[in-house]
DNA sequence: CCCAATGTTTTGCC
DNA sequence: GGGCAAAACATTGG
């Protein structure tokens, strides 16, 4: 569910929910969800205000008065929703931030993969997971020449090596096989195999294919939707991704379904061949 | 019943 | 200590 796109699309929408409320309280239904300390979780935020969302790859970094932050990731499932409190709790809902004006914001996680750290504003780089996360996927941020000396120096396969985060920060399941697919590269490349042009035209085709996504306020395969509870559009653009079977787009060979990595893994045969 | 599922962290092995 | 692959996390749905 939640690529990058996906949680853009989330911090966009709680930017325009919940912008300037105060929190009166925080109920924690599942204490694992949160790192660290829960009373002092709750007792820190009650009175903050929040002042905006922030993202760092897939994370989401609710800011709120005090200097006080909190990371927040919604790895398989995670969802916000904003209710009136008087409407009753969902069975996976965890963790509530309720507002003095009478509203709530929901984190709803079905698979309770998601977890909410508090740190003290601008500590969010010491965070785990945060300090080992590569360029964002922006022209600005993402050079070429700085990927493609990365790429040389692992010896996993670029569809692995996409994955985890450190080289360019974002890509997940579903768009590393899209972005793979669109530059004509097998998944299974060795990742220190790929020409310095291939590494150019995956480069370029990760950064658009990420922000053609986050204009169609991302992809729902299953469960995925925005705090506004709508669904992404993106689905409909997808070219390989759970589309075993189906022809290429391109040459109309059927796509292939592989396990790279223990994830399953869409490609075209014909289009992306694996070199020697 | 068995398998797969969008992500990261932990574990264990070089 | 780092890099890597596999397991773990918890639940639903086909």
């Amino acid at each position: 569910m939640p690529e990058l796109p996906e949680v853009e699309t989330v911090r966009r929408g709680l930017n325009d929910l919940v912008l300037n409320k105060q929190i009166s309280s925080v109920d924690v239904y599942y204490d694992k969800m949160i790192i660290g300390d829960v009373q002092k979780f709750k007792d820190t935020l009650a009175g903050k205000v929040i002042e905006t969302v922030d993202r760092r790859g897939k994370y989401l970094l609710l800011r709120f008065s005090g200097d006080v932050t909190v990371i927040s990731h919604l790895r398989m499932e995670g969802k916000y929703y904003v209710k009136s409190k008087d409407e009753p709790l969902d069975k996976h809902t965890h963790v509530v931030f309720n507002f003095v004006d009478g509203t709530t914001l929901r984190y709803n996680d079905t698979r309770k993969f998601g977890r909410m750290e508090l740190v003290k504003t601008g500590m969010e780089v010491n965070n785990s997971g945060i300090k080992k996360l590569g360029p964002e996927p922006t022209v600005d941020t993402f050079k070429v020449d700085d990927f493609y000396q990365a790429l040389q120096k692992k010896k996993k396969v670029i569809k692995t090596a996409l994955l985890d985060q450190t080289i360019v920060t974002g890509l997940g399941n579903i768009y590393v096989d899209e972005v793979l697919w669109m530059s004509k590269i097998h998944p299974q490349t060795p990742a220190k195999n790929l020409s310095y042009d291939e590494a150019k035209k995956l480069h370029d085709n990760i950064i658009k294919e990420l922000n053609m996504a986050i204009e169609a306020g991302g992809t729902t395969i299953r469960s995925y939707t925005d705090a506004f509870r709508n669904e992404g559009g993106f689905q409909f653009s997808l070219k390989v991704y759970q589309k075993t079977g189906e022809p290429c787009q391109r040459c109309q060979t059927p796509i292939e379904r592989i396990v790279v990595g223990q994830r399953g893994t869409h490609f075209c045969p014909k289009c992306q061949i694996l070199k020697p």
